[in-house]
DNA sequence: CACCCTCTGACCATCTTTGACTTTTGTTTT
DNA sequence: AAAACAAAAGTCAAAGATGGTCAGAGGGTG
């Protein structure tokens, strides 16, 4: 693996998956230890792998007894996940290539769009093929998202 | 061999070949040591000769752990189809609903989209989900369906 | 000689790593 | 109980590590 977040980032997957329960809990200073890095190393990974959008929710508490718990979020009616999204769409005045790309794996994950939909909806919303200006390709994401999305929930 | 380019393109070739897999990971910075050149020459190469039209496919990324991946993908058939369509888009100013209409079908009856892409990628084109002027939807119009025709370009 | 590739390097963009400083919460001491 | 201490986790900006772009110099060939 080429660097340490993504080790990092694929061993709490692992511990999430083995774990059969929708979250768990760490001790940032004990996975840090583990994998020989600063303790806001764990926030970093934390902050870009495990974000709202992609399905994951994080608790945490600090001082004695602290820690951090992060949730899989398991959405069981598709409208939810629609919405959600939705929200985050609302939420997010910056709808970079990241976020889009995130969102659209997250509805790969949980069934609506096959892989070759998210490679073609992805390079459409890309900087590339998008061009103008960045405001304008938010724009232009958050319609073609909500579009998308509805005519998702149609079926 | 007369250049570096073409060592290095041939070196890559050898190598995507050997690893018997349909993509290789690179190191700009590896490959420029190996072959003593600047870092930017392995750009120069790709971009030269692992073009989409010699049926390879490049991504990337920055920063820490980065990496170029090249991989090797198969050209469609019908490359005379999607030349002319995009012909046609460069010829017409006004990439109207119903131009983009007609196009998303010929794609449909030439087995190249699905009835679902074709819905779907429409709503997403029309005037009511692009909003802006005339003129933007145009250009939005051009640069997503000129994105679909490159993606479609191989398998 | 003109033209078209190649090659180079300065400057840019993006992602990761690190560490100093801050905030929150629990425990111990006065 | 209030104050002091200790034990987490959080924030943020700077430094580090890559890859990308582009314009101009260099070189080979018709």
């Amino acid at each position: 693996m080429r660097n340490i977040s993504d080790v990092i980032e694929q061993y709490l997957k692992q511990v999430l998956k083995e774990s059969q329960a929708e979250a768990i809990e760490i001790k940032r200073q004990d996975i840090a230890k583990r994998f020989e890095c600063v303790p806001s190393q764990i926030n970093y990974v934390i902050n870009t792998r495990f974000t709202v959008e992609k399905g994951y929710l994080v608790e945490s508490k600090r001082g004695g007894g602290g820690y951090i718990r992060i949730r899989r979020v398991i959405l069981h009616e598709k409208q939810d996940l629609l919405t959600s999204l939705m929200d985050i769409l609302q939420d997010h005045p910056r709808l970079t290539e990241q976020l889009v790309e995130n969102i659209l794996i997250r509805l790969f994950e949980e069934g609506m769009l096959s892989e070759r939909d998210v490679r073609l909806l992805y390079h459409l919303l890309s900087d590339e093929t998008l061009g103008l200006n960045a405001d304008d390709r938010y724009l232009i994401r958050r319609q073609q998202l909500l579009a998308l999305m509805k005519l998702l929930s149609y079926h």
